[in-house]
DNA sequence: TTAATATATGAACAATTATTCAAATGAAAA
DNA sequence: TTTTCATTTGAATAATTGTTCATATATTAA
């Protein structure tokens, strides 16, 4: 028997959504995509030349994003520019890549 | 035609461990098993009891988190005792935990 | 209006993956 | 030794998921 009262559980709705966010940075497509949009604000067009994919799977990949709120846009006639939401979304990439570069 | 030197963008093998880092994180039996191993070390069964699992899907589970070097191990008779390999692990997760709770 | 461009969407396919089950280790106890 | 316990492992199955392709929508240009 383990002694429960030392863990802090989140419950599992908070556990699931921490997950679900997670699993969107796991994907090399969507994590260059982030990468892109930490300088500059792109239109889909230009995420798909700077990653080589076509425009519809950025665009795919993009809503997914959009759904974890990591992403916003804005319209400007037919183009749509994206951005990243907030700055979470840096920090949770850089504090990715120094586990990756320090080991 | 974008401006590509305003892009920083990793490697493609870095992007690639990146996003293999948080394919890691992205699964609620992973995420329940380092929110267990936060406080303490704990053995194989032990953290099956915690999550309502089976002792073999954990030790599936902690074979996946050996080997991102998420977690780390050490054998007394024939109990395994598991515990966060380094403090990074409690950063990425409270920086998902942050995201999820503030919005 | 029609044509062209940018983006979004739905279905289909291939590939990956988490869990279960049964069996195999490995270590301590009887 | 044999038994028991803790953990690991491999195969199988079901479910999820990323990309492609074709098509749809929306906006601007001609």
């Amino acid at each position: 028997m383990v002694n429960q009262s030392k863990i802090d559980m989140p419950s599992d709705e908070i556990i699931f959504d921490i997950a679900e966010l997670f699993k969107v940075f796991g994907d090399s497509t969507r994590m260059r995509i982030i990468c892109a949009l930490r300088e500059n604000e792109l239109c889909v067009g230009d995420i798909a030349e700077i990653t080589n994919m076509t425009a519809s799977a950025i665009s795919h990949q993009l809503r997914i994003l959009k759904q974890a709120k990591l992403v916003k846009y804005r319209k400007e006639g037919k183009i749509v520019y994206y951005s990243l939401d907030d700055d979470h979304v840096v920090q949770i990439f850089n504090k990715g890549r120094e586990h990756i570069e320090e080991v």
